[in-house]
DNA sequence: CACCATGTTCCTTG
DNA sequence: CCAAGGAACATGGT
């Protein structure tokens, strides 16, 4: 569940229900998923401590929580790939694969993850490596245009580095190309000052439906069951065909492309899935 | 059994 | 030294 547009709904879902909630106590059910490493000191430092704000930082979220004794206190999420969030009563079976549970006033706050490659943390040094934000000030045409001319990488991979512009995965990468028209193959380097900014373009509209598309689904972060809000390749339980529409060639290798009709391609870059039109797409 | 999976970090290769 | 690519992490789905 974990791009840019997957957090920023969780975000907003979770602001109004954490917002000055206090934490009464910290379990830690795995010890990898927390830093700093020692588990104990960690849920010492957030025992007592209130939520103020939840916000968003290309896929992390940041809550800001003010300390038992006044001390303002950052921590950090980051859900790698199969981390969920979600608020349940106590009275709730946990979910099998809980990594950390916050128990409010009234409820607990959970997170879990299958694979617990996911991260809780109170160090915030991982935010100053990120690039600017797609969608904020900072990702102006002409950053973009002078960070893509100094590598020599496939454009695809190289969206994928967080340092470039923060919160955009591999999904949307392969989205943001074929909305742009342009190769995955392509040197980063050798696009036109055109195509710069047709990707540019592309990743800001990609990531802003995702999240008006997220936003506009009655969320349930149930930890069970199929329907659990969080839309997941596009496809929400239950919800219209339209929406399993809503990626155009992720996933799609043999499907026809839907401007052109030619088949969609599967490749490698970098061990990760690529998948593009190659005939809308050079 | 084989292969694939939304991410990041670390190691190796060139 | 640097850039780029691949494995590892851990679990589950198909």
């Amino acid at each position: 569940m974990p791009e840019l547009p997957e957090v920023e709904v969780l975000a907003r879902h979770l602001r109004p229900l954490l917002a000055g909630q206090r934490i009464r106590r910290v379990d830690v059910c795995r010890a990898k998923v927390v830093r700093p490493q020692c588990g104990a000191a960690f849920a010492a430092v957030l025992r007592g401590a209130r939520f103020e704000r939840v916000a968003r930082r290309g896929k992390y979220l940041v809550f800001s929580l003010r300390g038992r004794r006044g001390a303002r206190l950052r921590l950090l999420g980051h859900l790698g790939m199969t981390g969920r969030m979600h608020l349940q009563a106590a009275t709730e079976p946990l979910p099998r694969h809980a990594a950390v549970v916050l128990r409010l006033d009234h409820g607990r706050f959970v997170y879990e993850d299958t694979r617990y490659f996911g991260r809780l943390t109170l160090d915030g040094a991982a935010l100053a490596r990120l690039g600017p934000e797609p969608l904020g000030p900072g990702f102006t045409a002409r950053y973009f245009e002078q960070a893509l001319r100094r590598s020599g990488q496939a454009i695809k991979p190289r969206l994928l580095d967080q340092a470039l512009v923060a919160g955009v995965g591999n999904i949307y990468a392969s989205e943001a190309l074929c909305r742009a028209r342009i190769s995955p193959r392509r040197r980063a380097r050798q696009l036109t000052a055109a195509e710069c900014g047709r990707l540019r373009r592309a990743v800001r509209a990609v990531l802003w439906e995702a999240i008006a598309f997220g936003s506009t689904v009655p969320l349930r972060f149930s930890s069970r069951g199929v329907a659990d809000g969080l839309f997941y390749y596009g496809r929400a339980a239950g919800t219209p065909d339209s929406y399993t529409e809503r990626l155009r060639v992720y996933a799609r290798a043999g499907q026809p492309c839907g401007r052109c009709g030619t088949r969609i391609r599967r490749l490698v870059q970098a061990a990760r899935s690529t998948y593009y039109c190659p005939q809308c797409q050079r």
